[in-house]
DNA sequence: CGATCGCTTGAGCTATCTCAACCGGCGTGG
DNA sequence: CCACGCCGGTTGAGATAGCTCAAGCGATCG
C-alpha cells in the first residue's frame, strides 16, 4: 500500500512495476477522468451495480455495511491509494457501501474495461489481485480483533495501525495525524457501543497514551499504546514484493 | 463458488468459463499433482512462504490465525472448491494458517507459475480475482456478525450459511450435513467462549431448531433458524456472473 | 484399567450495553 | 444579534450477556 500511485505516470492504479508506453496509452483510455466529491457523499451503494471504479487520490472515507437492524458495521477506513469497487467490478454488485468523510479526489475508471485490463495488461491485473489479497488480510486481522480483544485493546490497535498507515502515506506530521471521523464511526468499526468507546478514549487520554480531538489523533506514548494493542512497534504496513 | 471444479477438465481451479485446448495444456503443467492429507494435517503455516498452492477437491478444513495470546481466530471454514494460498502466491507469506479437519484431497500447483497464469491465461486470473473478491465479501459479513450479533444469532447464522454452502456443493442430504468440527472450532470462529457456545447450542437444541451431534448438523426448523439468524431463507450463496 | 479428549452444566464475576441526562459549539432563522 | 435546535461529545447508573473457573461425564484408546 505504501507507495501506491507514486510511480505510476497517471496515478490511476496503485502500481508496483514499471509501465510500458503501450500500457500508459491503455491506462489513458481506462481512466475516465478525475472526480471531486464533497464530504458526506456516497461513493458506492450496497447492492448497486456501479459502472465506475475508483482509486482514491486524496481525502478519507469509510466502507461500511448496513445491517437489517439498521446498525452499521464499518468495514475499514479508506485512505489515498485505496481502490474502491473491486467487488462491483468482478461480481454483480457491491456488497458494502462507501462514503466520503472528507472531500475527496478520485480517479475514475470504466468498469467495462476491467476485462480488457486482465486480457492485455496482466501486470495490472496482478496488482489488482494483490490489492484484494491485502484487503483480505486486513479483514482477517479485524476479525481477530473483534473476536478476541477487549475495548481498549481494540482502540489502541486501531490507532497504532492507522497511524502506521498514515505515516507511510505521508499523512502524519510528527506524532499527529488527521482523523476526521466521529466517535460513532470508530465504535461501528470496532463493534463497541458509542458510550463505551467514549469512555475508553477518555481512559487512553487520562493515561497519557493517545488523544483524539477535533479530528486530530495525537500519539502521546507510542510504546505504551502498542502495549495496550498487543502489537510490536513496527507492525502494520504491508510491503509489496516484486512479482 | 457453487459449481466450482465442475466444468473444469482438470478440476484444478474453480473455473467459470470454458477452457481452450491450449489452456488445458497449460493447466496440466501448472498442476503439479494431487495430494492426500490426513485429518489434522497443517496445510499452510502462518508466516510461511509455501511454494505450493492448493485447491480443495475433497474434505473439510479450517483457516485460522494464532494470536499473540495463544488464542486462535478461525477465519473461515474450507470446503471443496476453495482455493488455499492466494496470499502466499501474491504476497511474501501467508497471513494465516490452514489445516485439514478431515482427510482431504488437494490439487497442488506450483506457485512460481502463478505469474505465467496471469500473463497467458487472463480468464483464470480473473477467476482468481473473483475468488479473492468473494473471500473479501465473506470476511466482511463475518466482521459484521462479530461486531453486532449476540451468541444465538451468530451460531444460527453460521448454521444457515454453512448449510446453504454445503447444499450447493451437494454435501447435504435432506436437512443434514456433515460438520466434523469441535465446539471449540465454532467458538473460535464466532468469537465466543467454549462454554457459552455450548450453552447456546443446547438452547437451539431445546428449542427444536437445530442439532449438531457427532459431526452432523441437522436443521430441524429452517425458518425459525433463519429468524434467529436475522436472515432470509434464500441468502448465503454467491453466484458467479459471466465476465 | 487409567488417561485423555470433547462435551455438559453450575456459579459467580465483569466488561460492556442501554437508558438518560447534560454540555458546548455552530448554524439558522427571526 | 440573539435564541433556538441540533449534533457530537461526555458522564452516571443500572442491567445483562458472556466470561472464567471448576467439576463431572461418557467415549475412545493405548
Amino acid at each position: 500500500m505504501v507507495k501506491s500511485c507514486r510511480n505510476c505516470p497517471l496515478r490511476e492504479l496503485p502500481v508496483f512495476s514499471p509501465m510500458s508506453d503501450r500500457e500508459v496509452d491503455f491506462m489513458a483510455t481506462f481512466k475516465v477522468g478525475e472526480l471531486d466529491v464533497e464530504a458526506g457523499a456516497t461513493l458506492m451503494l450496497e447492492g448497486s451495480n456501479s459502472p465506475q471504479l475508483f482509486t482514491v487520490l486524496e481525502g478519507m472515507g469509510l466502507r461500511y455495511k448496513t445491517l437489517p437492524s439498521g446498525e452499521r458495521q464499518v468495514i475499514n477506513i479508506v485512505l489515498p491509494g485505496d481502490f474502491i469497487g473491486l467487488q462491483a467490478g468482478v461480481m454483480q454488485e457491491m456488497k458494502h457501501s462507501a462514503e466520503a468523510t472528507t472531500a475527496m479526489k478520485l480517479c475514475v475508471f470504466d468498469r467495462k474495461n476491467l476485462w480488457s485490463l486482465f486480457r492485455d495488461h496482466p501486470e495490472r491485473a496482478y496488482d489488482l489481485t494483490w490489492l484484494a489479497a491485502v484487503e483480505e488480510h486486513m479483514l482477517g486481522e479485524s476479525l481477530a480483533v473483534l473476536g478476541h480483544l477487549g475495548g481498549i485493546e481494540r482502540i489502541a490497535r486501531a490507532f497504532v495501525l492507522l497511524f502506521a498507515r498514515a505515516s507511510s502515506l505521508g499523512l502524519a506530521e510528527g506524532a499527529q495525524m488527521p482523523l476526521p471521523y466521529k466517535q460513532q464511526d470508530l465504535a461501528d468499526a470496532l463493534g463497541l457501543s458509542l458510550v463505551h468507546t467514549n469512555k475508553t478514549l477518555k481512559r487512553l487520554r487520562d493515561e497519557g497514551v493517545a488523544e483524539w480531538r477535533n479530528g486530530t489523533l495525537t500519539i502521546v506514548d507510542h510504546d505504551r499504546l502498542c502495549e495496550f494493542a498487543h502489537l510490536d512497534s513496527d507492525e502494520g504496513v504491508m510491503q509489496r514484493p516484486l512479482i
